[in-house]
DNA sequence: ATACAACCTCTAGTGACTAGAGGTTCAAGA
DNA sequence: TCTTGAACCTCTAGTCACTAGAGGTTGTAT
């Protein structure tokens, strides 16, 4: 049994962040002192482990919640769980190509002036204030 | 002179954003009619443009009340607009770079399984749940 | 003159935390 | 055993960039 500072430094979620995990029901309510503080066990580790790295690849607090429900039934097809990460990486897909874009954008606007230029005829606030402009869709 | 509306319309902007704008500082007050409608001209609608394509290439509203400031004062020299603008390419690249690496790994989750299986050996969540199964640090 | 779409302000909610105030508990060293 | 102070507790409020809704008013077309 650990308290809730070294949880945090094992899984490298900061404490308030376990808080609130618990409090929007991703945690289970920890196992309490007589002094009213958290204790942990190493399940609880491996939850928040879970969670930490389901959110480092992006999954929402929602998502998260539906892989821990299909983790408690594991008798049950897991299709849900391939839904959701092909879900999510379809949103990742998605926005790679718009920051690709973007990049694009950027760098022909950073380029096109070396910060030497008045503000008047600065392309940067031109290109910013034209998006006829622009090269591409964004 | 046209209305909230119709501003809203041409620069694709909502009009509870447009509001929010003008409250945070973006939008100068706009004028009112006697009723207390707001009333907008061409130098309105191009303000607004300016913020719109600003936060389409993801600009802050910080970052965007700066680079407002710096097209007033048009005797001044860019520098900063360029700036501004590097920083955001450099962390544009930096989103991409990382979204990448998420797209690899989740590719990999999700290819090794069909959904068919059961929760209980489903490599979707097995991969969620260990970081140690990832290819690439993220 | 009337209907009603569009406007107004205000408050509260979103997601995923983060910060701070003010008070209590635990554990290590004397 | 006592004391110190780091770490814990709860609660409220703030972040960013909006979005939603209530309840009331104005503008405009017929």
């Amino acid at each position: 049994m650990f308290s809730i500072g070294t949880l945090a430094k094992r899984t490298k979620v900061k404490v308030p962040t376990i808080r609130y995990y618990e409090e929007v029901g991703l945690l289970a309510e920890a196992e309490r002192t007589e002094g009213n503080q958290r204790r942990y066990n190493k399940a609880g580790l491996e939850r928040l482990s879970f969670i930490r790295h389901a959110r480092d690849l992006g999954f929402s607090i929602e998502a998260i919640s539906s892989l821990i429900e299909l983790q408690a039934y594991r008798d049950r097809s897991c299709e849900a769980a391939t839904k959701i990460a092909d879900a999510q990486l379809a949103d990742v897909r998605s926005k790679i190509k718009r920051l690709k874009a973007l990049e694009k954008e950027l760098g022909r606007i950073s380029k096109a002036c070396d910060g030497q230029c008045l503000a008047d005829d600065c392309s940067v606030l031109a290109s910013l204030a034209d998006h006829g402009l622009c090269d591409s869709e964004h």
